[in-house]
DNA sequence: TGTACATCAGTGAACGCGCGTTCACTGATGTAC
DNA sequence: TGTACATCAGTGAACGCGCGTTCACTGATGTAC
């Protein structure tokens, strides 16, 4: 599973170690991204500050500007890493599920959660509005309609034509199976089930009762 | 339908009018909240600040803190508004449903919905991570427990003892109906289903598609 | 292998800005007599 | 009814702060010869 990393760089912390003779840093675009993250965890999207994502760092106020065009290039980057991680898990569950549609839609729905409950920080900046104009960082754009595509493909096979019920349209369907995963991930990331899911065995478990649900509800439909 | 007006004061907009000889303002409380609604909806829970709240109620930046406690209470105030007005929508929903108690569930489930889609900023600032320590607000706290104790009531009603599934407790039902409900919330407030919900109807229409499919879902599972 | 030099990735000071909050104040309001 | 006065709801100047970004700069790196 290509599970990201939200704490701690791939590389040593190069952190309050500035005047150890390193001058330069090494791996500073690493280093941004993930102070980026721990901020985010901290007190959100929005109080992510340049300067203390550099200061976090070890870092002048102008160094992120070597790799990022500022603040918002910063996020943006964060969401495009966001969406490509999500994309990879999707597509991994959907190849795990032999070719049958609703099993591989289920499976991808899966994924959307357990990606949230462990990449809480980028799903928060992924679907966020700090970043809510996408079309102006054309990558983060392309990353982004990657990961969606995923799930517009796995509807697609569940459409079968003349199967769908006159009151419910495939399209409609998709809606609710999506809000369902979107919300549940999105309680989640909040803590608002805090009380509930404790562990990951936990989040497992509400993870397949929920699909069960919306499955259940699907299957009902003729699909 | 006890709605809320997102936009506009339910007196008279004194805005620019400052010199008209009005040195008091008259229901500057009233202003400075819908002067706050205003600013969430053009850019977020995170772009509201008290001085241009104040600005754009025509008022002096230190106007505001006779009627709040700072910028935070300004916020409170405002998701408690939401709490009460929330409650009081999912109140009625519940009387309509003739005591049975998944109508019931379902009706409550849609004023939920109805609720976010007719009060985009409210909701956003209630569920936003802006005044997340509810704690410290004791009256947000008060109208936020009564809201959501309307929901759970309604869960009690659907937990006949003995029907549950061995694989599905009620409790875990209702974190399923309430990810969707919230998820689709969600999905509309932050416009990611604007262009599929475009009128009134549509709404309508894609709130009961989803209830039903949720419904569907929690009905197989003996509830 | 040694050296000159272009390039790269940092520094740190400075800019102007809007913010939240405080303070002493003042104009308007309403109440007691 | 008129007036003195307490109270209330505003003003506007000021505070210190952290922010995003720019700028000229400098130390480190690596490459051509």
């Amino acid at each position: 599973m290509a599970e990201l990393k939200e704490k701690g760089s791939s590389k040593a912390p190069k952190k309050k170690s500035r005047k150890k003779g390193a001058y330069h840093h090494g791996n500073l675009r690493r280093a941004l991204l993930d102070a980026a993250l721990a901020m985010v965890e901290k007190e959100g999207p929005g109080g992510v500050s340049l300067r203390a994502v550099a200061r976090f760092a070890g870092v002048s106020p102008a160094a992120p500007y070597r790799h990022f065009a500022g603040k918002e290039g910063l996020l943006a980057a964060v969401a495009e890493e966001g969406f490509r991680a999500l994309e990879s898990e999707m597509q991994m569950a959907s190849e795990g599920a032999d070719g049958l549609a609703l099993a591989e839609f289920r499976a991808i729905g899966l994924a959307y959660v357990r990606f949230a409950a462990s990449n809480p920080s980028h799903f928060r900046v992924m679907f966020g509005p700090d970043v809510s104009n996408k079309s102006a960082h054309p990558s983060l754009k392309g990353a982004a309609d990657k990961a969606s595509q995923i799930i517009a493909d796995a509807i697609a096979k569940c459409q079968r034509p003349g199967l769908e019920g006159a009151d419910a349209s495939p399209h409609r369907l998709f809606v609710a199976a999506w809000a369902t995963f979107h919300g549940l991930a999105t309680l989640i990331v909040d803590g608002q089930l805090s009380d509930i899911v404790s562990s990951d065995a936990d989040l497992e478990g509400i993870g397949n009762n929920v699909t069960d649900v919306i499955y259940r509800g699907l299957s009902f439909s003729g699909l």
